[in-house]
DNA sequence: GTACTTGCAAAGATTTTGCTTCCAA
DNA sequence: TTGGAAGCAAAATCTTTGCAAGTAC
């Protein structure tokens, strides 16, 4: 997943122009969150970070996800608690999407549809709910694992 | 939400058919959750259950929700994280449904429509992806709230 | 009778808090 | 310079595990 420098750097401008405080700390997870190719949950994150400064603490990786989360910059997902009871997180840089987790093999494919905002509108109209994040999140078979998924597993 | 009697014994009955071993504990918990009006968190749960049983420990609480999770026989929520990380359960009697959690003053909401039945559809065939579980959460502003919220906030 | 379940205590995992020092604006 | 952020240690919260004793089938 290459990305060009201002991609990369998209969230740390976001934050800057709402005047959050970059710090030294916050820049490097911030470029890590948005540069990342998977999910990653609070622990992976701080290791990576601590490849590049290794003073960094795993508080300030909570606390950041904090301020990003309220500010609605990444989302925090379950992924249908496949392992434990962590969170994952991403930056919220795409359009919503849908996250189909395997519960066999763990694969997480990416879903989007028109059909899902679709779905967002009629619940703003209809609740007169004004939406600030939706998640949705599917469990079940893969293609690649459904041959061999039994009833009743 | 009055049930009659059959309803409520719903789960218990289902448990049986797939040859749970019933003792006392998960008759009575079972129960509680088939009949609860509103989302519990694994404590509300334990609070409850030890109102009619005093004995009945917390770990058997956990142990009966991963038991009912396995089976698919209820749903675990997060409603956005609203109070601390711990989780929700409802039975999963009913049809999918989405939760519309207000991050303003926490009520919960519920919205089942079509189209969320036409985006599942959507997802096993385009992915062909076998659903067993889905979740949609959204976090926003309710209709009675959505005057009051300030943008940025 | 036997395998599965419970209770208890303890550990594990994840996340938050208090407080002092440090640093970005 | 000064209010917000980081680091550190400790606590809080939620959940799981090991094992002996109990119980459903």
């Amino acid at each position: 997943m290459a990305q060009s420098h201002s991609v990369r750097r998209a969230l740390e401008r976001e934050l800057i122009s709402r005047g959050v405080r970059m710090t030294r700390q916050r820049r490097l997870l911030v470029q890590i969150i948005q540069s990342a190719d998977r999910h990653m949950d609070a622990i992976m994150l701080w290791e990576r970070a601590r490849a590049e400064d290794p003073t960094l603490n795993k508080v300030t990786v909570y606390r950041t996800l904090g301020m990003l989360k309220k500010h609605g910059l990444v989302d925090e997902l379950d992924l249908m608690h496949l392992e434990g009871e962590k969170h994952y997180y991403e930056a919220r840089t795409m359009r919503d999407h849908i996250h189909l987790t395997c519960v066999n093999c763990g694969r997480i494919q990416e879903f989007e549809s028109p059909l899902f905002e679709r779905l967002k509108g009629q619940i703003e109209r209809k609740k007169r709910f004004q939406i600030r994040v939706v998640r949705i999140e599917a469990g079940g078979y893969c293609d690649r694992c459904r041959a061999l998924a039994k009833p009743g597993n």
